[in-house]
DNA sequence: TTATTATGGATACTATAGGTCCATATTAAT
DNA sequence: ATTAATATGGACCTATAGTATCCATAATAA
């Protein structure tokens, strides 16, 4: 299990984006180039980009992207979701055997608290908090975050001379 | 991104075999019909698990499967790790990109304290530290502790009656 | 109007997951 | 020793997702 190429790209490009801000719309050209990856590939990637909201995107001369909301409110794991999809990290794939209903059939305890027919194995149960835990650490996390741990660096570079 | 059924079936298939722990071995036959799985299928996942350790197994009459060490020294993060591999979760592609080397020079701060040559990118830093958050949580709950809260369920429907 | 840029469709290649089948080796029971 | 039961490993197949390219089209600024 590894996270794609694509999210490697996308977060990058992202930060490039957000460390060019006050300048204008930065070109495919220039991400690319910036990046190491072809116009073509990449150029899909912002496109899923745009369709989520994440950044902006204008056609013609002196066109390009631009984030679309402050590098603040950019995590992470949306990020990680527009590209790798919203679906769960884990699955039991045959919920009708033996096995499985074995450790989905809900105790007494879960029946007072949760909502009926929910009905969830306790393998996926630590699964999903596993999960959950991976996102809220991913969404504490955003393109700010590193361009100010950029410059925090290269402030520091600058004292020492 | 997603674990792969192999990893639904060999946590399962270890619960199983906690939960048969004072019987013989548990032969591929049972394990496989009890999950819903082939037995060709499940017996290559469970000739990984012995590869590693985590099962022994022995062929012949009466043969079969159990777990090689006690539950609640067999982690999530063990089991995982020996389907899914040990590659970390996430890796920068293009590391001579200029944006990757931005993002990697090591400042004042970082050469301080780490090891120089590291020289991590900011990005995968943050990925890392996920990947780790992630891991803390997988070691922390293990077959025993599904095993334990079946029983802990199971006991409640009990007292009920 | 033109040059530039993003977009979306079509296509291709590759690697990996998921799965089957069979020959072989090992063991327990007879 | 023989036999039946069981795990093992190799060879093989298929489907799908990730990676990537190319081109025609649409939109925009100069």
């Amino acid at each position: 299990m590894q996270f794609s190429k694509s999210t490697d790209y996308a977060l990058h490009a992202l930060v490039h984006l957000g460390h060019s801000e006050r300048c204008n719309n930065v070109g495919i050209k220039e991400l690319s180039s910036a990046l190491g990856v072809s116009e073509s590939y990449l150029s899909k990637i912002m496109s899923k980009l745009r369709q989520d909201g994440i950044v902006r995107a204008v056609p013609g001369v002196n066109g390009g992207y631009e984030l679309a909301r402050p590098a603040d409110q950019i995590s992470f794991l949306d990020v990680i979701q527009v590209i790798e999809g919203r679906q769960q990290l884990f699955e039991c794939s045959n919920s009708s055997s033996r096995q499985h209903r074995l450790l989905a059939e809900e105790g007494a305890a879960g029946r007072d608290q949760k909502r009926p027919g929910k009905n969830e194995c306790l393998v996926e149960k630590v699964m999903n908090g596993a999960e959950q835990h991976l996102h809220q650490y991913l969404q504490e996390h955003t393109i700010q975050s590193v361009l100010d741990e950029a410059f925090k660096r290269c402030s520091h570079e600058v004292n020492k001379k």
